[in-house]
RNA sequence: GCCCCCAUCGUCUAGUGGCCCAGGACGCCAGGUUCUCAUCCUGGAAACAGGGGUUCGACUCCCCUUGGGGGUACCA
């Protein structure tokens, strides 16, 4: 008997290895939902490693940044940094045998430098000023999973760095880092962005030099932006810093003047909320905070990427900044799914073969399979995206839909929450539902629930079509609805809807339509918003009389 | 410049020599349902980058051109 030859296949694990640079982006996140699906599909291990060797660029707000947009979408690891932990470098609180898993702490610990000295003693790197460097001198062919058997010749290889000179604090570069860290964490599929796919040879030889077994390499195409360009965090600052200089010239090009006058269309919002609300605008900004803010993106350094919290500043009285989506980050804050983020973003550069496009993670987790990972770039399609929120947002539960937008609007768009309070937020909520593309839409779509009556502005084309046209008939529908509402005393969607209904019967009217778009109109200013009946009963009986009193005055 | 990689509808993709006058999804267009918008339903337009080979037969294999991406850092 041989039962010899059925020894265990060898456990699988993947890493995720992000340098905490910045927040994280979509495509990293693409990266590690990958490396995530894989090791789940197989029953074995994700290792989280923080590659920090980088002094001047690595910090640790990045870190914690990362370690919350991964909890944000749900991905879990085995190894790696605590994300309960109140400070994730804390050695006790790390998870896993093969650790620390910063590689600063490793560098720490001296792990590379042993392993430096030994590559120095066998003559295979040598050092060049205060660097050390590796010798690149013979052909090297490694095979990636997904690209296939790749070689580069000797003559187009170059002795590289590693290990950094004082300026880089001594510690490994990147290319050492990692392969000694893939090797000594057992790593057994390095799955990462195709930016790598070059510089693996790199990684081939160190691997042979130190006696390492190589791992399989498996390299992901990357993610682009709609126009085709690569997707990065710059998109953001182009997008505001464009919307900004737009807003500048506008102001004869004299930036100081722009500035001056959006800080006082800033003051005045925040006057007219105090009004409204009897308290001040829970987002405060002090006129410095809010002038440099404007400045800092102004500034033409594309390096230099605006945060999140100076776009909040600005985006409350610039709303025509809205930058496009590049961080994970930027998807919870426009209110999309982080389930179904991931579920859309696995479509980049994966399929499971068949037509199947819906699908949850426990489904990816069970078909996820390495060798239907594609070679071409993507790009990324946020239409594509919204649509799949706006099914999955339709599809649930109103409670459940109830529970999320108020955690959402609890978060970015407090004023809602306020004004209709928990019972008319829920009504509002479900009025929305079914028109939502994210959890933010409500927010854009539903303003004239919470502005001041006498805000409404009027668009001259549904003022035109829906009250004006043949000799005011809608104006005169208008007025004469509002005595029916002013005695209707069960102020409620249904009663509300009934009581059109009538109406439209009693006066021999075409449909509802003719009620309930020129109500729209004096309402909101616009044709457009949630049945007719829900919200008049959000608006409440005293701001629809004032409001259709208002229109019939401006618009008769 | 040099090296590596990639190439199917606008976009994400299925397709591994005959099942393909190329299928699905998002978007787009037209019509229908509807109090507006959105949803929903029905239908439609829309692609194998170009040129050479190989083969009885190429979207599928090979070569060239073109286009795109990446690398060439004491960034990762």
């Amino acid at each position: 008997m041989t039962g010899q030859t059925d020894k265990p296949p060898a456990p699988i694990v993947t890493r995720f290895a992000p340098s905490p640079t910045g927040n994280l982006h979509i495509g990293g996140a693409r990266t590690a939902l990958f490396a995530w699906a894989f090791a789940r599909k197989h029953g074995g291990q994700l290792i989280l490693r923080i590659e920090d060797t980088d002094l001047a660029r690595s910090t640790p707000e990045s870190t914690k940044g990362i370690l919350r947009d991964l909890k944000w979408l749900g991905l879990d690891w085995d190894q790696g940094p605590n994300p309960e932990a109140d400070d994730p470098y804390d050695l006790e609180s790390q998870k896993g045998d093969h650790g620390p898993y910063f590689q600063s702490q490793r560098h720490e610990q001296g792990i590379y430098d042993k392993l430096i000295q030994k590559l120095l003693d066998l003559g295979l790197a040598y050092e060049d000023e205060d660097a050390v460097r590796f010798r690149m001198d013979k052909d090297i062919a490694f095979n990636d999973v997904v690209y296939g058997p790749i070689e580069v010749k000797a003559a187009d290889l170059e002795d590289f760095i590693i290990r950094k000179g004082d300026k880089g604090g001594r510690l490994p570069t990147f290319h050492f880092a990692v392969t000694v860290d893939d090797a000594l964490m057992e790593v057994t599929h390095v799955i990462r962005g195709q930016e790598h796919l070059t510089n693996t040879s790199k990684h081939a030889a160190l691997c042979d030099a130190l006696g390492f077994n190589r791992p399989q390499w498996v390299h992901l195409p990357s993610i682009m932006n709609a126009d085709g360009s690569k997707m990065s965090k710059r998109d953001k600052v182009k997008a505001a810093r464009k919307a900004a200089q737009r807003i500048a010239l506008d102001y004869d090009g004299s930036i100081e003047r722009a500035v001056l006058a959006l800080w006082g269309a800033w003051q005045s919002a925040s006057a007219i909320h105090l009004d409204m609300y009897g308290e001040p605008n829970p987002i405060e900004h002090e006129e410095t905070e809010f002038i440099s803010a404007y400045q800092r993106f102004l500034i033409d350094k594309e390096d230099n990427a605006i945060s999140l919290a100076d776009l909040d500043i600005l985006a409350t009285v610039l709303p025509v900044i809205k930058p496009p989506e590049i961080e994970v980050d930027d998807f919870r804050h426009y209110g999309y799914l982080p389930n179904i983020t991931l579920s859309y973003i696995a479509l980049l550069g994966w399929n499971p073969g068949d037509d199947i496009e819906r699908f949850d993670l426990n489904f990816l987790i069970d078909n996820f399979d390495l060798t239907r990972i594609g070679k071409k770039n993507s790009q990324f399609d946020r239409t594509k995206l919204a649509k799949f929120n706006a099914e999955a947002l339709a599809e649930m539960t109103s409670e459940r839909f109830i529970e999320l937008l108020s955690k959402h609007f609890i978060e970015f768009h407090r004023e809602f929450i306020n004004k209709l309070g928990e019972i008319g937020f829920q009504t509002f909520a479900t009025a929305y539902q079914a028109r939502s593309q994210t959890l933010n839409t409500p927010a854009e779509l539903g303003r004239f629930f919470v502005c001041a009556d006498d805000e409404i502005e009027y668009n001259a084309k549904a003022v035109k079509k829906n009250l004006a046209k043949n000799e005011g008939e809608g104006l005169n529908v208008l007025q004469q609805f509002r005595g029916e509402l002013d005695a209707c005393v069960d102020w409620t969607a249904d009663t509300l809807h009934s009581l059109i209904e009538s109406f439209v019967e009693k006066h021999q009217l075409k449909n509802m339509g003719s009620v309930a778009q020129p109500l729209r109109v004096a309402l909101t200013g616009n044709a457009v918003s949630p049945e007719i009946g829900p919200t008049l009963e959000l608006l409440g009986k005293e701001a629809v009389l004032k409001r259709i009193d208002r229109c019939v005055e401006t618009c008769g």
